[in-house]
DNA sequence: TAATAAAGCTAAAGATTATTAGCTTTTCTT
DNA sequence: AAGAAAAGCTAATAATCTTTAGCTTTATTA
């Protein structure tokens, strides 16, 4: 792999690890295999580093939410639901790079705006778009009850967003979240989709 | 103030503001008026600031969940439970000092196994704990359709925090977030409270 | 009030940090 | 294959950061 991706690999492992200012540009040249100095062929600095990041995060989400295609067909039944919810949360949850740009993220969300925008944007308004479209057109098909679709998105994905953020600082206590999210999306389904 | 709290305080919005590693000594010092070395006086270390810290934090959870005091009685209806929600909610999100506890938190919760426990019963035990206690007595008087108590204080609470946490790294979006809490309560009760 | 303890200061050590300068090796292009 | 560009290295700078040593001032206590 090119070297300035290698670099921007092993920057956002230490940077989700150890955060932004608990990494030195030593330890990210270490796990990339080259000494301190040769970093600043590829990069200006080390906030350089932190910025191509920011890019890498906003393309990573402009390439999960940003088309339409990754939603696949809509599910046609109550268990179609839950089994397709329930495998974007467990691939969300435990897919490497995700995970770490999850971390990096919330560990460095105060330090400007664009940060702070950023996470705003992965960690509420993609998520709640995706399953408004989602639960809107199941309502169409009358598999939801007639409500605000978007009101709905949000019941369901915010208790998500907050259990897989205590999976990301307690991965000792992953099984019982687990469960816990599904118990979630369950109930959901039994107060807000219609019996067949 | 005796010296060593003031210490703790000035430390505390530091660490909020820039994280740990992202503040010095050297600043704590100068906020609270003395030169770095004093600090020695009163703390072993930086480290020992942290951990102090982190000790603050937890009297401050038991202050403020540990006890069934400031639950006050029971609401007795919608609009007493709507006030009281948002009343408790407003606070939390501008009081200065659990904003602080909440934002250094959030970027710490990842240096070591007890900052990652205080995070979790901060963020989400607290809350969902006193929200079961409150809408199972508010059940038992029939304001609440019969379910389980623990899963609705969990919808309840989780979309609220996640607000709260959008609100303290995007401040200038307060308004909306605020509209926003209210529209999600307003919608629970809709579907959890009995109609009166 | 005299003695003791606590809390402050300056100066400095010692470690780590990000970054630059200058040179060498590798890789690419023609 | 020759020349140029890219990417690596070593050595070093300069700043910063935590912490210690030793001294002075302030506060407490007997």
């Amino acid at each position: 792999m090119a070297t300035r991706d290698r670099i921007l690999e092993e920057a956002l492992s230490l940077f989700s690890e150890n955060g932004y200012d608990g990494t030195g540009v030593e330890q990210i040249a270490e796990k990339v295999g080259i000494k301190a100095p040769s970093l600043y062929k590829h990069f200006k600095g080390k906030e350089d580093i932190l910025n191509a990041l920011i890019d890498t995060a906003e393309a990573r989400y402009e390439e999960y939410f940003g088309s339409e295609q990754h939603l696949g067909r809509l599910p046609e039944s109550r268990e179609e639901f839950v089994r397709g919810t329930m495998d974007r949360i467990l691939f969300t949850m435990c897919d490497p790079m995700i995970r770490k740009i999850r971390k990096f993220l919330v560990q460095e969300q105060f330090r400007n705006d664009r940060l702070a925008a950023v996470t705003t944007r992965h960690q509420l308004e993609g998520v709640q778009k995706m399953y408004t479209r989602i639960i809107e057109g199941m309502m169409e098909k009358g598999l939801f009850i007639k409500d605000d679709p978007e009101l709905l998105a949000n019941e369901l994905t915010a208790q998500v967003v907050l259990l897989i953020a205590q999976a990301d600082r307690q991965p000792q206590l992953e099984r019982e979240i687990t469960q816990s999210i599904e118990r979630h999306i369950c109930h959901f389904c039994d107060v807000y989709m219609t019996i067949q």
